[in-house]
DNA sequence: CTGAAAGCGCTTACAG
DNA sequence: CTGAAAGCGCTTACAG
């Protein structure tokens, strides 16, 4: 072993008794007299013995090693994913041995492949749109968003989403853009779900897809954000922060002020949000709780699982649970231009395009329309 | 195990040959006639073997496990680094821990402390300003800069901030201002470095140290660009595309033009480079090389081991090594608003401090001084 | 060229 | 309450 420390049997010898013994009583489970069982822990703290785990998994079938799985490492959230499942897993006994899969499928299934050879006890998967967790043969914990079926730890996406909403609804604005990436996004689907539900007929909600214009205007192209605004949208609500960043800057760089022309909200609470001028409303998952959850479920399958029974047919799962997301309101939302509060004379208010106009007028915005 | 493939004694069973013969057929080691070792082949990838990782450490003393001790996990560059090391890791057979220790040193060492415990055959290291790494007691390689004492791996960085100061010099500015965060990094100082060496005395050059300014003015206060731009300073070469973009958001939110009135460089390629408007000019490191060359290190170190000799007094290393960056030029830099070109005339030029000037004039432009 | 034997460090029934 | 024995799956000298 590349290991310095002693092993179980010096210990044994050191004290005179078996090796047995030394196991039970450090892991307190055969019956071993409280006072033998002390003399055995002080002596094992002591010479700082620290157990092989090789030696342990041989004969327990237990590797206590999990694996996080992350089919797009290049992901801005990664290393609060990371940090947050690193400190849970370790806190649990276990460690992380990390998989990528560079946005590949092919790739990830390899990932996973190799993950299952290295007999992790569980894996923690953070799927992106199109992934498929079949029969991995270990239990499973899936973090997601509450609509996927299976069985997922998740953020309470649509929540964010309604929060988000709200924020911006209360400051007055009528005419918001959402800014999406793919539609084929669970995770973005409910964010958005959730925006459009708490804004209801309060506003004209447009929905802008950045995959789906990138694939005709060309990757990094610009969002036509400044149109928006002379078309009156006054806030625009994005689906993760990195789109917000974009959104910000490109505003910016138009010459809209943001927040006084323009708000822009995002989701994560990625490192730069709070750095970056104006900083960026945002909201945030409470990733020490969903790993928190995920990891425990995983200890809990995996402590129910017949190390014999391995293989195709015994995925088991987390069970489902859901996270409340955090608003974290900073200097990037503020009221709209010229303030409407007049939300009563909307719910009859049917134009279907919205009318364009170069600022947001006081009396005729258009208002209070709904996407069909 | 948690695992379901056949072992080793089934195929021998299967074929009626020793396990022994099996292992030997499958490493390549000990003598196996031709005919026999290509049957036990086609036999062991028929059946799908995977040897049981836990044996062989077991067995070996080798878990073919590395651990990757990021001092703080979030860091935005922390994606990059995990991706090509994870890659480079498993492209030669190993596994990777992560080991996060969120800017705390206390939590650092007991990080690297449960890797060891977990026999990792050996470690990469991402070191943050004052990270202590002694007798770790196996291979480790640290990722870093030249500068660093002892064996590392690195980008050039220097020769990074060479890359961006010509860039920007020839572009023809004469009055940058360097942001960086901390004078303890070496990576900074390195950066900062060949910044000023590129210029030498043909552009005046001020660092700005975030944290200082912090210290006093407050966790994200304004950096004061707009102020500077009015000393005549026009570009702003930044330490990380994190500070970049922190300078690009403050100017334009000054409603200062970037790169018209000002130009802006970063560090690392970080993933919001190049979606941001303007897209931030850039020194990439070439993450991929570095990752390869450290892991190659390693695993030459953990093969020339005697895995019997662990603990203190064993910190085998990684050779030194230096690999180029990559400038990526984008909108954020380009000429500056008075194109000034009177490279002569700076030799002898000495004032102390800067004229303040409300912009950059065309002749009295304080070009040419040097920082003392 | 091939195989029998031993042993890596641990835990788990099973006796005592 | 304690210990002797067996065995997890592999590899490595060592015989043959």
């Amino acid at each position: 072993m590349a290991r310095s420390g002693p092993k179980l049997t010096r210990i044994a010898r050191t004290l005179g008794v078996s090796a047995a013994t030394v196991s039970n009583a450090l892991s307190g489970k055969g019956r071993v007299s409280a006072e033998l069982a002390e003399k055995i822990r002080a002596t094992a703290a002591e010479l700082g013995y620290v157990p092989s785990l090789a030696g342990r998994a041989l004969r327990t079938g237990r590797t206590a090693v999990l694996g996080l799985v992350l089919p797009d490492i290049a992901n801005p959230l990664f290393p609060q994913i990371a940090q947050a499942i690193e400190l849970a897993a370790s806190s649990a006994g276990y460690g992380v041995l990390i998989a990528d899969s560079r946005g590949d499928v092919a790739t990830q299934t390899k990932a996973i492949e190799r993950l299952i050879d290295r007999d992790v006890d569980g894996m923690v998967i953070v799927p992106r749109r199109g992934t498929r967790i079949a029969d991995v043969g270990c239990p499973v914990a899936v973090i997601d968003t509450p609509s996927t079926p299976g069985n997922t730890v998740a953020a309470d996406h649509w929540g964010g989403g309604r929060q988000i909403a709200e924020h911006l609804k209360a400051l007055g604005h009528r005419r918001v853009l959402v800014i999406g990436n793919n539609p084929a996004s669970n995770v973005q689907n409910d964010r958005i779900g959730g925006i459009r539900s708490a804004f209801g007929e309060a506003a004209f909600v447009e929905i802008l897809w950045i995959e789906a214009l990138e694939r005709e205007a060309g990757k990094g192209c610009p969002l036509g954000l400044a149109e928006k605004v002379a078309e009156g949208f006054t806030a625009f609500a994005c689906v993760s922060d990195l789109h917000a960043l974009r959104a910000l800057t490109e505003l910016q760089r138009a010459g809209i002020n943001v927040p006084e022309k323009a708000s822009v909200t995002g989701f994560d609470d990625l490192i730069w949000s709070p750095v970056v001028t104006p900083a960026l409303t945002t909201a945030r998952m409470d990733m020490t709780r969903i790993a928190a959850i995920a990891v425990e479920a995983l200890v809990k399958a995996i402590g129910e699982r017949d190390p014999a029974d391995a293989g195709i047919g015994a995925p088991v799962t987390a069970e489902n649970a859901e996270v409340p997301m955090q608003l974290v309101v900073r200097q990037s939302s503020a009221a709209p231009p010229t303030t409407q509060f007049q939300p009563q004379t909307i719910a009859n208010a049917g134009t279907t395009a919205p009318a364009r106009t170069t600022a947001p007028a006081r009396t005729t915005a258009p208002e209070g329309e709904h996407q069909s």
